[in-house]
DNA sequence: ATTGACACTTACCTACTAGTAAGTTAGTAT
DNA sequence: ATACTAACTTACTAGTAGGTAAGTGTCAAT
């Protein structure tokens, strides 16, 4: 079965917006998947492999979700904000976005990790860069925009949101968006 | 010396900006400080009264820089952005903010930990709330604004571009500033 | 001079971490 | 039947984690 490789890094994703990188072991999905802790370094020799995968795994989910998004009937000055909610509906009951745990763990993470954490960061402000072109084509922006400046600004938002979220409620994100939809009015 | 105290505090705070909790460890403070684990534990017992003697060390923060806003000769309407370029003043050299690190290993600190980050972290949310109630009654902001929803606007903006800053580069945040400036206009 | 507190150190314990080496089992190809 | 491979397990290592018990040195008050 290699739907065992895949298990593991499903499993570690969750891991990682449960507890964050460092948090976890190899030991800790071994139990969860019934299987000793070697086996787990037999599909990924090192955590940092693991890691890499995990990564990979993040980066093809924004890829669909931004093709989903593309190819979907919705006006496209709603597409930025249905991006956000769809990723969302992929996170565990308070969990962060893993971008956000990986950041958070930044300084602890093997090298290639960091490099691979970079590209998917900026991967993800691409994302929304090329959503909020097509809004802003379609009129749906002030012209004036800087469209990078607004994606980073969404994007900001919306992972310190999910952080305090956690903490203090639900109901922080929720205003956290109705204030940006509103600035953005 | 009950200097050592705070210079444990001073220490832990740091290393909770550049690891997180979870990834700090006794040895690793007291290897900084030229004394053993074991005298950590004699000030600190459990990594846990550490953890909420630097949360409150935090709040002290908090409130002396929103005196400091409540007492300078700033306009009203320039305090809220002001108090973060204060707060930010203090962080460590790609650091982030210390309560993001520790919203991000929420899930695995002890109990009495997560209650007073609920607290910090509500009391955050409150001081933005009341400085921009001062940039309202000086006419600087639409009357049609729900303070709470901008203040919590305002905070996870900021904590978000903190953690993109230091994987993508000091730009991440100065874009975010400007774009959340000019939509405040 | 003695007591007692403070701020430590030495030496230890248990639990857990990532990682490895060697052996096992089941299925496939020849 | 044999050989080979994939996917494991058992058993281990070395290092680190948080935490503790018992002892040491210094100083101030009595």
């Amino acid at each position: 079965m290699t739907n065992r490789k895949m298990q593991i890094i499903e499993l570690t994703l969750k891991n990682i917006q449960e507890k964050g990188f460092t948090s976890f072991s190899y030991e800790h999905l071994a139990k969860e998947l019934g299987v000793t802790k070697a086996s787990i370094h037999y599909h990924f020799e090192k955590k940092g492999d693991l890691g890499i995968a995990v990564c990979e795994r993040i980066q093809q989910g924004l890829e669909r979700t931004f093709t989903l998004m593309k190819e979907s009937t919705l006006p496209a000055e709603e597409k930025p904000f249905a991006f956000i909610m769809q990723r969302i509906k992929f996170l565990e009951q308070d969990g962060i976005c893993p971008i956000s745990a990986l950041q958070a763990d930044y300084q602890e993470l093997p090298q290639p990790m960091q490099e691979k954490l970079q590209q998917l960061s900026q991967m993800e402000i691409d994302v929304f860069v090329e959503l909020l072109k097509d809004a802003k084509q379609q009129g749906a922006l002030q012209a004036t925009n800087d469209l990078e400046a607004l994606a980073v600004l969404l994007i900001s938002s919306t992972k310190g949101a999910l952080q305090y979220k956690r903490v203090v409620g639900e109901a922080f994100f929720q205003k956290m968006l109705e204030q940006l939809k509103e600035l953005l009015k």
